[in-house]
DNA sequence: TTATTATAGTTTCATTTGTAACTAAATCAA
DNA sequence: TTGATTTAGTTACAAATGAAACTATAATAA
């Protein structure tokens, strides 16, 4: 085994030393990358309804979606399909907003297994706070980006979410 | 909706190219879409290590991290801070893997509260099956992107990561 | 009709996780 | 020295989570 590698350490036939290709540096590594920044991100986001309102990352989904099309009834199953949420996680947010009287349920007359949600006025309240707060926080964010890496940004996120769901499908 | 931005904003699509920004879409709200490209990335990689050896997350970071430098034993302080992980994550990880035999741990001779962890013979085996997986899948991604793409991922990443840690700190 | 299967959503239970309290060892202040 | 404080790491307990089983309703097939 050949390679720039430094030297075994002092014990002998020590712990081995890994050639270019196999070397793992994490604080370089993507997916641990995305992951911290992830993580940074959001939890500073997660700060502003956290602290104003008592709400999950997943109850902000929720009134989120429900906020932008607020004429618009969604059932949970909706929900699970535009915040990438499972079922057990959108009923479990929906349960708290219920209880916290944030949405409204009004069961389907034509499927009584449905049920259409809407934010009632305190709910609206909490979507008319929060989503300027968090789209401030984006814009400043971006604005302390050069004009040339904000540009490419969204593509290159765009890209890498598909090619890394083409991936994940098995392509 | 495939309609640009309505509120280009004084300077044009440029710096705030990233979406709408006056009301909130979550499909296009970066925080957003980077937690859903880190989970997708991360599924797919961590789908290798816990098929191949049960390893959860936390438990390859620590594997990762020793297997790097495999000839300095680390204390778990150590990989606190290499690993972004806190030090209960840490302890438990450290936990399962000295119980698997991936690890092994030597107490600190000057310092008694503090021990020296090394990849056992077997651990290291983990690492040079893992270490290539990884890394050739995260190849495989970044060649899927165009040349242009790939050259300013690392620098986007690095400065959104550098500018959320001092929106965090509070600047 | 009645039996079968599918769908929307909930509940249960075991596991995981986060916070705080804790132990043991080292350091500091007097 | 001795008592207080800090540090490395663990443990205990409550809350969050995920997977599977479950309820209720609707659709389909015989």
């Amino acid at each position: 085994m050949s390679g720039p590698a430094s030297e075994p350490g002092p014990e002998g036939a020590g712990p081995q030393s890994f050639g270019p290709a196999q070397r793992l540096d994490l604080a370089a590594y993507l997916p641990y990358r995305l992951s911290i920044l992830s993580n940074t991100v959001s939890g500073a986001i997660a700060a502003i309804y956290e602290a104003r309102y008592g709400l999950s990352v997943a109850d902000w989904r929720i009134v989120a979606i429900l906020g932008m099309a607020p004429d618009r009834p969604l059932t949970q199953k909706d929900l699970c399909a535009r915040t990438r949420m499972d079922k057990v996680q959108v009923s479990r947010a929906v349960k708290r907003l219920l209880e916290s009287g944030r949405i409204a349920r009004e069961t389907d007359s034509a499927d009584r297994r449905r049920a259409h949600l809407r934010l009632t006025a305190q709910g609206r309240a909490v979507y008319r706070d929060v989503a300027p707060a968090t789209l401030a926080w984006e814009r400043d964010l971006l604005s302390r980006l050069t004009p040339a890496e904000a540009a490419v940004l969204d593509t290159v996120i765009a890209r890498l979410q598909q090619v890394a769901d083409e991936m994940a499908a098995g392509s």
